[in-house]
DNA sequence: GTTGTTGCAAATACTTTGCAACTAT
DNA sequence: ATAGTTGCAAAGTATTTGCAACAAC
């Protein structure tokens, strides 16, 4: 249950760190949609709010959430991150429509097994992995 | 058979480019070795071969090569593309090593056909995918 | 009061671009 | 001759960092 509203407290006092409106509103920004944001738009809505932080503050603050696993940060190639919370922290991969830019999630345990096998075949074990499909609607 | 020395002229040709020595010297030097190489380790070798050339260049040059399938661009989330010459252009995907950095490259056409199957599933086909496996290797 | 945090602006890292000099055709 | 190419330096983009003012404890 590390979503819940009191954990942010806990994961910055198990880490050394001071509790500010700061860290918690750009929490609360990126709790509050399942959107895969980058950090200016994550700073934008937080402004949008009224909120006075500054992207240096943003990028620092989403670190700690990374680390402490409240926040999956991924690369989709585009030259920057996007951000995701992790609400329920169950694992997923991503999906993206290359005609509509819609990010669609899916796991699949076939493809996680099939993963570890091509793995250990190398003398290898997964660490962790980014698999990603760039897809297009199939016509009907 | 688009990796043959003569290659590099059809493809400037097709694109109504002019050959020159430095386009030349780039599909040289990525050509060379199988590494994946970022773009700066291009720029240096080929500079280390006495060749005059300027960043601006390899990386101009570098999106033809991409362009025209003589060159593979990928990112392993490092901030930076590696490149890899095409040589016999088999698809694979990768494999990095955690420990050693080593990149060990796989096809399995399992996985293949599992994520046309994943993406169809959800009403889409797959274009292009990114897969990339971050292992350690197995205890003896 | 002390120590960590913030915002700003500057720095960084990689890549792209404008432009005048240069070169392939 | 002329139109494309090059190298340089400046700009661009996303992110990180130094530091003085500020806020949490």
């Amino acid at each position: 249950m590390n979503q819940s509203n009191g954990a942010l407290k806990d994961i910055l006092r198990k880490e050394g760190l001071r509790y500010t409106n700061q860290r918690q509103s750009i929490w609360d920004e990126i709790r509050s949609n399942h959107d895969h944001r980058d950090a200016e738009d994550i700073y934008i809505s937080i402004r949008n709010n009224g909120v006075n932080v500054s992207r240096a503050t943003v990028y620092r603050t989403i670190d700690v959430l990374v680390k402490n696993r409240f926040v999956r940060k991924m690369d989709l190639g585009e030259g920057r991150f996007r951000y995701e919370p992790r609400l329920d922290d169950k694992h997923h991969d991503h999906m993206v429509c290359e005609e509509t830019g819609d990010i669609i999630e899916y796991f699949n345990q076939e493809l996680e097994d099939l993963q570890e096998k091509i793995a250990n075949e190398f003398g290898y074990t997964v660490v962790r992995h980014v698999h990603q499909l760039f897809v297009k609607p199939l016509k009907k």
